[in-house]
DNA sequence: CACAAATACATGTATATACATTTATTGTTT
DNA sequence: AAACAATAAATGTATATACATGTATTTGTG
């Protein structure tokens, strides 16, 4: 749908606001999609992506720091969030040997189980493949690293 | 910057799913950055959206709900946005004479002078003008509008 | 008209988040 | 080594937000 109808606005000041608000809109419109997704598995879209990250990293231990310069957005306070998904065992957490200061996390057995189903539903919802062509999956990434730039 | 480096991510699912992280980072990277200008104005992106939407509106004062529909996110609770940007002033609100349901808001001549202001540097900040081309700002918002069909 | 359903908005409440501050540990300088 | 800065993470606090529920008003139906 145009975002034109979906703001109900006639016309935008640029190309270029329109492109940005079209992000701002699409995004909100993925999360809030992704969020019904992981609803019945009890967890955020910032959970599942610190399970993901961890399940990236596969049995090495990662710092909260890390995590933190992985998230798709670096809110302030990881910490809470991960305490929250050790306290529903999905992940577990060891201080660091070499730096105590540090605290080395991992995805759980049970982590990786509610992954693997949540994963389920969040690709074929994520698929959008019928949407775009690889090529235009490209393209679109680049404009977006462009605007970044 | 590539997605790859920012999530220092080696590689991608499939170049649909980077180009939705792609989307989701980019989301919060302009919204950090909106929210950074905003700040001296003392007021949230969210704010900003509605001042924007009724001076869309000119002298026309528009409904709670009519605002919630043109918003950029759809939150559930713009009453409470409408109320806090009342008591700053930058609005008013008048309920309405032939449903006394609604309520009816319009901006203020305070709310005007400051989206003055406000948009002069959000102008600068959203310009990316020199960052994509007018051709590729119509493509970008293509492919968003793909997605979301 | 009476009364149920729908609508517009407000509010209660639990949780999430941003931002600043604190605590513990490590690194650096003299 | 002592003193200080830097870092990793946790916590305090105020505000924001989501979701459910409440309240007033209007609409629709028998």
């Amino acid at each position: 749908m145009r975002l034109e109808e979906e703001l109900q606005q006639s016309g935008f000041q640029s190309e270029h606001q329109k492109a940005v608000l079209n992000i701002l809109f699409t995004s909100n419109w993925l999360e809030s999609d992704s969020a019904r997704v992981l609803k019945p598995f009890e967890i955020s879209s910032q959970q599942y992506n610190v399970l993901r990250i961890l399940k990236g990293q596969g049995v090495n231990a990662i710092s909260v720091n890390n995590i933190m310069s992985r998230m798709i957005d670096k809110m302030s306070n990881t910490s809470r969030l991960v305490e929250k998904l050790r306290k529903k065992e999905l992940i577990e957490r060891v201080t660091c040997e070499h730096d105590r200061r540090q605290v080395d996390v991992r995805i759980t057995d049970s982590g990786l189980a509610l992954l693997k189903e949540a994963d389920k539903e969040m690709n074929q919802f994520d698929g959008m493949n019928g949407k775009l062509t690889e090529k235009e999956a490209v393209l679109l990434s680049e404009l977006l690293e462009k605007i970044r730039a």
